[in-house]
DNA sequence: GCCTTTTGCGACAGTATTGTAACAGCAAGG
DNA sequence: CCTTGCTGTTACAATACTGTCGCAAAAGGC
């Protein structure tokens, strides 16, 4: 099964070589990696990706990485991506100026790998808690990661291990319409063939488990689109 | 019902392999695919299937596809729809040129898929944007289309699904007047047969949904020709 | 004003979509 | 072997949505 979406760190970096031995440690770790070698790339890929976290090389050709970082911390929509930068030692100079832009941390090459994984980690828990085994919040409901645990108000919740998936795929993105194929793709895996109703069938298995105890049903139908929360 | 509302994506690519890996792409992405291989099935599909957006290549036997975006880019009808062109590296000419021939975007060939598909939602979203998950605002009206939610001066509104994509394709291009034969094919869908008059009383039904709570009917009546927005 | 064409819209029956209970298969663990 | 807990499918009921019709109302044309 494809684990339901995966953090994704964007790597913006020109240089080749580091790019893909930074690339490499992170797919390891179980990030979905997105590269771009350059400024402009990188403002396209931020749109459209909307990464979870960007690790970000401060001397780029044509747009520099300051100026993306600039950019991705004025717009609010991409405002709060947490963004890493990387310098060389001897642009050391200007590593006040760095966070100034409002980069969230600050690496200086040459970096130890094992320490800028654990930075990317610490920003991500901040961002993405279940990605990295945290919990994951919407109204009354809390849904822990590492125990695999859902609470409401309190009460502990019985969810058998697909509706906790969907549940999941649910909270990371509150709100967010999933067609009945799309989380036949998350929850179930890529190419496991299950007809699209059975969805319909697990969500009502959900629904009643988040309201054994009372509450309002917060799973949404969206006739001829699918579902949501909330 | 398979969504109409689809956006069509029109490849052009002699290659068998390279057309169908893009493809594949561009299904599991969501969108709807014609396939042409060389310039004068590009140009006809052009005609007949309007598509979204045109991903073509530069070589391309006969008609090629510097010959294929002139005479896109100088029609007036077809002169809106985004080109991206490939090109593969021993052609690349220079950017500038690919550019020149009016282009929106491109690609040098080997390209990762990844960084194309992010390219052509990107411009997808400039002609498209509810068909990518983007919001769209009219007045005080709001359409989100990742939560599929319509709301107005802070209510939401509640429409059904053909409702909401009359609306949506309202709201892509506020003011444009679209005949109801348009309206069917966009909304509807291209093979479906209904009365043109069915357009009248789903304009209807949306009118009630948008005024339910109060405020202006923002939908005009264009007599003989159709209805707008604005 | 009067006639023609076009549009608005309530009503209704038909259709498609969704909710859900019931059931059978299966794997894990006694 | 039997439980127990979970899963996917099916069938049917409950709903929500759709398309068509018919007539009233409005908009032009002259």
């Amino acid at each position: 099964m494809a684990a339901p979406e995966l953090p994704v760190v964007l790597v913006v970096e020109d240089e080749p070589a580091q790019r893909e031995v930074l690339a490499y440690n992170l797919e390891a770790e179980g990030f979905r990696v997105a590269r771009a070698e350059n400024g402009e790339e990188a403002l396209l890929l931020i749109e459209e990706e909307t990464p979870d976290l960007i690790v970000l090389d401060w001397m780029l050709p044509s747009v520099s990485g300051i100026e993306v970082c600039r950019q991705v911390k004025s717009k609010s929509d991409t405002r709060g991506i947490p963004i890493i930068m990387l310098s060389a030692r001897s642009e050391e100079v200007d590593r006040v100026r760095g966070l100034e832009t409002g980069a969230d941390d600050y690496v200086v090459k040459p970096y130890s790998i094992v320490e800028l994984m654990a930075r990317i980690r610490a920003q991500l828990r901040r961002v993405r808690p279940a990605a990295v085994g945290g919990t994951l919040e919407f109204g009354d409901i809390r849904l822990d990661a590492e125990s695999h645990r859902v609470y409401r108000a309190g009460e502990v919740l019985k969810l058998g291990p697909t509706e906790f998936r969907l549940l999941a795929t649910f909270m990371e993105k509150p709100g967010r319409v999933w067609s009945r194929e799309q989380l036949l793709d998350r929850v179930w895996g890529r190419d496991i063939y299950v007809d699209t109703r059975t969805v319909d069938v697990h969500i009502g298995r959900l629904r009643k488990a988040l309201c054994r105890h009372g509450g309002e049903d917060p799973v949404r139908t969206v006739r001829g689109a699918g579902y949501a929360l909330g």
